[in-house]
DNA sequence: GTCTATATAGAGATAGAC
DNA sequence: GTCTATCTCTATATAGAC
């Protein structure tokens, strides 16, 4: 940093999507105005519509700067295993480990602000608002449609659509467990204070025996 | 229904509560307005404002009408299995039942507004808004609280704290498996159309498998 | 690129007639 | 209890000077 009241134009855009981001989590999209974005970031009200031309535009950055990293380092780890395997089916604590252990790397990086990017992420799976949600479904698509392939292929005795119900409920597992840890807090007085990078080994040995449980009785009453 | 266009004064309280919870479903609070719950409720703007106050004891209401009873049906099942077991710990799958499964029986209830009320539940679970967090959170507390205890006794070998975690993951699960469905449709391309019955015994497995998983190693590298 | 000033729309809430 | 009309505030977005 050369000087605090520095604001070089590059930054700019910097600086607002970095505080769009924290007042997201906190907030949520309608609960945050342009005014607390570009109070918070130090910059001019107009510098928002500037720079990203509307605030739904802005949103959209903020998720694609961050994810398209995250789902590239995901597949690139997918990449590499499958390589190596030659044919072969992975593991299937591998494929979760690639999927969920590379977000929850992410998540435990506190200061790079890759932990409160991955709270919002969590949330806006859920996110009412649509636009969102279908920009997030593109987003994904690729990613999620190879990492089921792999466990398809991983366990070829389990019928697919369980397979994919199980994945479901592991992202569901993984978002809680990042972004909604407060709310438990609340109600049952505190998990202490332990760092982010403590939950990997907890939720992925959680993920893997759900995804391992015996299969349910479906056909029985309709 | 005695008429189309008979609105009771009796009525118009509940119809509030009706249009207000589907909203916020599919809107979120804060894109919910006044105007539209009044508008789907066909009443008058003002009588919100008349029979709860402001839009905050509004949402309160949402959720005290319908909580109340969930919390009331999960207790009175565990209190008849500790009265049955007397004394004895229970098995852990039936305290999972009795929390979880109670949950999802709601959520079967689609014609009820069950099922609507209990994707609304599930995202409130990671609101942003604080007032609505706090409020769930003394609405659950003395429910929590006595289902870990069953399952502290259900579990004695495991640590309290990895109880606590994995309690939460379940939390987590859940709240996706109900409310978020329609983000992984979209990704992956459908769940068919499956009735929201159908989902139970699916979670039920995936959950008791989480729940049992052997733990991980947590003590060696801080 | 950055700023001030403002246009326009919509929000929650209420006063007072009925 | 219900309605109309309206107050006040805040939102997003933009036009135009610098």
């Amino acid at each position: 940093m050369r000087d605090d009241n520095a604001k070089t134009s590059a930054d700019t855009r910097s600086r607002i999507l970095d505080a769009a981001e924290v007042l997201f989590m906190e907030h949520g999209f309608d609960g945050t105005s342009m005014r607390m974005i570009t109070g918070s970031a130090g910059v001019n009200l107009a510098a928002v519509n500037y720079h990203f031309g509307t605030k739904e535009l802005l949103i959209q950055e903020v998720f694609r700067r961050r994810l398209t990293d995250l789902n590239n380092a995901r597949l690139v780890v997918l990449d590499q295993m499958e390589a190596e395997a030659g044919g072969a089916p992975l593991k299937p604590s591998r494929i979760v480990d690639a999927f969920f252990g590379t977000a929850l790397r992410m998540a435990a990086d506190v200061e790079g602000g890759g932990h409160t990017f991955m709270c919002l992420l969590g949330r806006t799976y859920t996110e009412p608002n649509e636009f969102v949600r279908k920009f997030l479904a593109e987003e994904y698509a690729e990613c999620v449609e190879r990492f089921l392939s792999a466990l398809y292929r991983a366990l070829p005795e389990v019928e697919r659509k369980e397979i994919l119900w199980r994945f479901h409920f592991m992202m569901g597992a993984m978002s809680y467990a990042i972004a909604g840890t407060d709310a438990l807090q609340l109600v049952t007085g505190k998990f202490d204070d332990e760092h982010p990078s403590r939950l990997a080994p907890r939720l992925m040995s959680f993920l893997l025996g759900g995804l391992r449980a015996p299969l349910a009785d479906f056909g029985s009453n309709p």
